[in-house]
DNA sequence: TTCATAATTAAGAATATATCCTATCTAAAA
DNA sequence: TTTTAGATAGGATATATTCTTAATTATGAA
């Protein structure tokens, strides 16, 4: 959990600030996930709090990053539409997705396209795509919150 | 089904050229994709063969779906691991992800963070996050293509 | 310290999406 | 027509995630 360089809060002061409750399960999940790299999966977590807290369920572990991410502690990295969907515009463009309603619009932006590959880009592997996506709420999902 | 602007080909002209059989319920697939705009589900797919052919499943919707994205005809949108992953780092940052073995390697990209926004966003709604992935074969896995 | 209570937990059931299996059927080439 | 590899329906299976419920516990107040 690499934040923006604030002073350092002790666990059980960010679980106040937040109002969870500090509870073994969850402190051991927090220290997991500082010391872990990468970006793991729920599976991952659940396998580590494990050898710690063998009955742990994993209802426990979904429950606890779904609070930690609600109070911006953690990301999920993630499609946000929970199903696949197939894309028949075979064009090169990018989306515009909603988070509330899931919907996709597709648009080009050129001017992104023409953007040189980051340095170093070549020694993480071979790329083959540049996968872009606008984030927010949709004009309907907008009118909809006002009402 | 929108392409580069290629001459029209009639569908058994399509699947005659990728070596698939002309079948009923694969030419309704085929027809409703080109009719169907947005970026339906495959269940959205599943309810409007149905009309046609009651009894298909959704196992058929799946292939025809999955022959057609290996044949170009379409692409999937989706997330590239079948399952979530968590991400401990909360600055901004961007992705790179290995199409094969899923790995995620963080880095950060300041001349594309600068690109300002396309044109017409605001019609769309209200933009909140820019989300960027560039997929492709990682270091260690081209190493084993190679063996 | 003790107590009350709302938050949290474990366990397993339930849900959802997607894939696999198999017997049967059929499009298409000879 | 006949042949057969490819395709289908239906049900089983897999996997990730969420829900339900009864029991437990952290925490603030007394
Ligand atoms: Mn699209
Ligand atoms: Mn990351
Ligand atoms: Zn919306
Ligand atoms: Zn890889």
């Amino acid at each position: 959990m690499k934040k923006d360089n604030k002073p350092a809060a002790s666990p059980r002061e960010v679980f106040k600030r937040i109002g969870l409750r500090a509870t073994p399960q969850r402190l051991e999940i927090y220290e997991i996930l500082n010391e872990i790299d990468g970006h793991p999966a729920s599976e991952d977590i659940y396998e580590r709090v494990r050898k710690r807290f063998p009955s742990i369920s994993f209802d426990t572990v979904y429950r606890t990053l779904s609070q930690f991410e609600k109070h911006g502690l953690i990301k999920k990295v993630h499609h946000l539409a929970d199903k696949t969907r197939y894309d028949t515009n075979m064009m090169h463009h990018h989306h515009f997705v909603c988070v509330r309603c899931k919907k996709i619009i597709d648009f080009t932006w050129e001017e992104l396209d023409r953007v040189p590959m980051p340095e170093g880009v070549s020694q993480w592997g071979s790329v083959e795509d540049r996968y872009v996506e606008l984030r927010g709420i949709c004009r309907d999902c907008l009118k909809e919150g006002k009402e």
